[in-house]
Order: structure tokens, then C-alpha cells, then sequence
DNA sequence: GAATAAACACGAAGACTTTCGTTGACATGA
DNA sequence: TCATGTCAACGAAAGTCTTCGTGTTTATTC
């Protein structure tokens, strides 16, 4: 039974995840590499990760081919809004200003800023349409 | 020694601290009775994670009073501002606009982006003095 | 001060996460 | 086919988190 309920990832399958959407489909060996570049760890520690979250449905792997081939079962964009949705209402009670609050407390540059306003601005316009 | 370094609190020991902000420095007996009327749980887990919470510096209680008063170490937004830092980082890879992107895309009331922007507006202004 | 109740401390069990050593399976080249 | 190297599977250890049973300490009431 791969699933009962999509649970939040934990730190490690997150990485591996974040490896899996930026290059697309790897295999064990190709995340391994990516990630010891950052990170003193082992290629049975990735290995490992993987296939548990593969017994997860965190990612699946093609069997067809050797070396087998994981990719993420969900798009980066919907695993994100989980995650903030998730502390949202953790952490904030579901009020989203004081999210964006604590967010520009801290460090974010005003290039950035500028480019959140214009994301608002977007929306904005999309809904009076 | 109470303290290495400041860890994420838990999903648990996040539900105590928002008891502790919302209703200040509080028994044990009072926070468990504000949990149990949303969760199913019994004093004495209430009791153990609070202890432990004590022991890793989260909150701080007067050993002078008895029953002992409980409080958070870290303000509330002081956390908040840690825990989206955290999900900014270990997620969206530092970018905020990311992140304000997969807050939008969910469940957002049209009150509360108002209220966003002009959280942004006032922010735009003090940076302009 | 003895009985009762409340608060606290202690220890352990169970689940989960991460790490790693070891073994087995598979492919390639000599 | 034999040797070699890569990949995958398995099991276990160590750490953490959560829960709870049990016993001790403290306060209260008579």
C-alpha cells in the first residue's frame, strides 16, 4: 500500500525533490552527485531516501530501465502552495498578512519586493476581469 | 544544558506555543485544557512536551509559583519571522516572490490580498523616507 | 498531622527519520 | 566464464517525537 495520506516531506525528501524538479528525472547516482556537492552524505543515505519515498508515492521510478529512473509525483508548484498552506494555518492561524508580514521582516531585498507587488498587481487584474 | 542551537519547534510543540502567545504565561493545566477542546489528548502528554520544551530553551517557566507558569522564550512574531525564513529557504530556494506565488494560488480571500497590498503600500513608503 | 486531590517527575514504548554496513543482482570487458 | 564495478535491497543502529503508566511531591481540607 504505497499511500494512505500525502504527508507533509521531511527535510531530507525535500532536498531529493528539489533535485528531482530542477533536472528532471534522475537516477540515484545523478541526485547523489548533486547533492554531495552541497552536503557530506552518502549515496546509500540518497538511495535509501529514495526508495522509501517511492513506498510513500513521494516519487516513482521507472523499472523499465537500468538504472531506474525516479521522478516527483507531484509539480513543484503544487507541493509549494501545500507547504505554505501548511504553515499558514500552523503557524499563522490562516491569516495570510501576517504571513507576508513575517516574510518581509525579514531579509528580502527591494527588487524582490517590487516583484511581489507587480505578482498582486497581476492578480488584482485578473480578478476584475 | 538547555540549549545547542534553536531548533524548529514540532507540530506539537507549535500548538503549545500558540496557546502561549494567544493567552500569555499559562499552567500546564490551563494550556491542556485549551487543547483538549480541540484535540484528543490527556494531561500528561501536555505535561511531557512542555517539559521538554523547557529543557530545550522554547519556553521558560517560574519555578516559584506553584502550579509552575509557563511561558514562550521567543515572541510570536520573532518565531513566525524563523519559520518562514526556514520554509523560504528549504522550498522556494530564497525566493519570496515564489513563495508569495503559492500563497495566492490557494485559498486567499479577496479581503485579505487588499490587506496585502497595502501592507506593501506602507512598506514601500517608509523605505521611500 | 492524616487523608485526599492536584501537579510534577520519571521511565519506557512505539513510530518515524536518517545513516550506514553488508549482501545480492546485474552488466561489461577480458 | 570469470573478474570487476555499479546498482539495488535489506537490516539494523541511533536519534527524535509523541504518548502514557506509574510513582513522588506538593497543596488543601478536615
Amino acid at each position: 500500500m504505497p499511500n494512505k495520506e500525502p504527508r507533509r516531506p521531511t527535510d531530507g525528501e525535500l532536498e531529493i525533490l528539489r533535485v528531482l524538479w530542477q533536472h528532471g528525472p534522475s537516477t540515484v547516482r545523478e541526485v547523489h552527485e548533486i547533492l554531495a556537492a552541497d552536503k557530506r552524505t552518502t549515496y546509500n543515505t540518497t538511495l535509501k531516501l529514495m526508495q522509501i519515498m517511492n513506498e510513500k508515492g513521494t516519487v516513482t521510478r521507472d523499472e523499465s530501465r537500468r538504472p531506474q529512473v525516479y521522478r516527483a509525483s507531484l509539480p513543484e508548484e503544487r507541493m509549494q502552495q501545500r507547504l505554505v498552506s501548511d504553515l499558514l494555518h500552523r503557524a499563522f492561524g490562516g491569516s495570510a498578512r501576517k504571513l507576508v508580514a513575517a516574510l518581509t521582516a525579514t531579509d528580502i531585498s527591494e527588487e524582490e519586493l517590487a516583484e511581489i507587488r507587480q505578482l498582486l498587481d497581476e492578480l488584482e487584474e485578473e480578478e476584475e476581469q
